[in-house]
DNA sequence: GGGTGGGTTGGACATGCGTTCAACACGAAC
DNA sequence: GTTCGTGTTGAACGCATGTCCAACCCACCC
């Protein structure tokens, strides 16, 4: 194995393990047993913890923002691409990303490295809906008078909608977050 | 101190604790050294520190919640009462309950007491959101087809606009919160 | 074929956790 | 004045954590 091929089978053995215990949950006992050496390799490639946790969440979470922007690139009606959007934002078997997402809000505080990278993402995926609402206005199809604000509305409602989802199981369920969600963009953007 | 006055003191240490900590950081001992009494006399009263964290959760949040619904009952027009709902939901000094929320949003999946804890007044905000549309409606100012859709979508905007304050600091900030959810809320309600 | 050096091992180390428990303090009851 | 019982102590236990490191393995080079 490469150097490269390591730290990757490092990241992908601490997501598997973060998938059912959680950021905060995962030990180098535990990445290390998933991928069957040693736990004092994990050192070698990586100089804390920390970093590979960090590091787990960039790929996962990135991984989804990647996604998401494809599926947004393939359509070209912006009404389609915040439709597309929204499913992508709650797809049926990736909770456990989201519940990434829920550890590193919180961990995020004391976590500087953490911090950094959920910050970005999340100002990366909020640039992501500013952009469909910006070809909306150039289309003609949306009216907003505050596209900025509109996108950090919407993302923050899908946020907040998922996180009763994750976390409080079965309070309301996915497929309404998507119902009002949608309901609320067309509100929010003025769609017929 | 009467046992009471006792399981009060503990509640109120592992608060005191869990402010600077997260409640996931806060440890027995932390607790008993900032009562000033020994480690074993917590478990004396809760019967594990699982239970002594829901409680001193349960009483910031609560807190919170009770605050919000007397400013709320101080009002009588729906309008302005949402307006004191939102600028209860975000106070400038209580960065540290919404940080609270961030952990039990995210324990929640691993501590069950957590979660019920959680649950149960994350239905309760959503109650109280729901009684102020409901006013709004008999009363003839608000117009709204789903009001239950409405509160859930209001208070999970309100929600994921304060984890980006509190958790991103100043990426936005807590005035464009305030105003943002203003706004929204007008737009979901149908407000002249 | 011997040597070199980086990948890899697995245990040691210090620290911290929740929980338990024998011992102690001390006011109330008899 | 003795007994009792509840509140309280602080050490101990078992376990888990992140990090470190001496030793080992083995492919590669002189």
């Amino acid at each position: 194995m490469t150097p490269d091929e390591r730290r990757q089978a490092i990241v992908d053995a601490a997501l598997a393990v973060a998938r059912t215990k959680g950021l905060g949950g995962t030990t180098v006992r535990d990445v290390a047993a998933a991928m069957g050496t040693s736990s004092g390799l994990i050192h070698h490639y990586f100089e804390s913890m920390d970093d590979v946790l960090a590091a787990a969440f960039e790929q996962a979470a990135g991984g989804d923002l990647g996604r998401a922007r494809e599926a947004i690139r393939a359509e070209s009606d912006p009404v389609i691409q915040l439709e597309a959007f929204i499913q992508s934002y709650m797809p049926a078997q990736s909770d456990w990303t989201m519940q990434l997402w829920l550890d590193a809000w919180a961990e995020a505080a004391r976590r500087p490295v953490l911090q950094v990278v959920s910050r970005r993402l999340n100002r990366e995926w909020q640039a992501t809906v500013r952009d469909i609402i910006d070809a909306g206005l150039r289309n003609g199809t949306f009216q907003c008078d505050a596209p900025d604000a509109a996108a950090w509305r919407l993302l923050s409602m899908l946020d907040g909608l998922a996180l009763q989802v994750v976390a409080h199981d079965a309070l309301i369920s996915r497929d309404q977050v998507v119902e009002w969600a949608a309901n609320a963009a067309k509100r929010e953007l003025s769609i017929a």
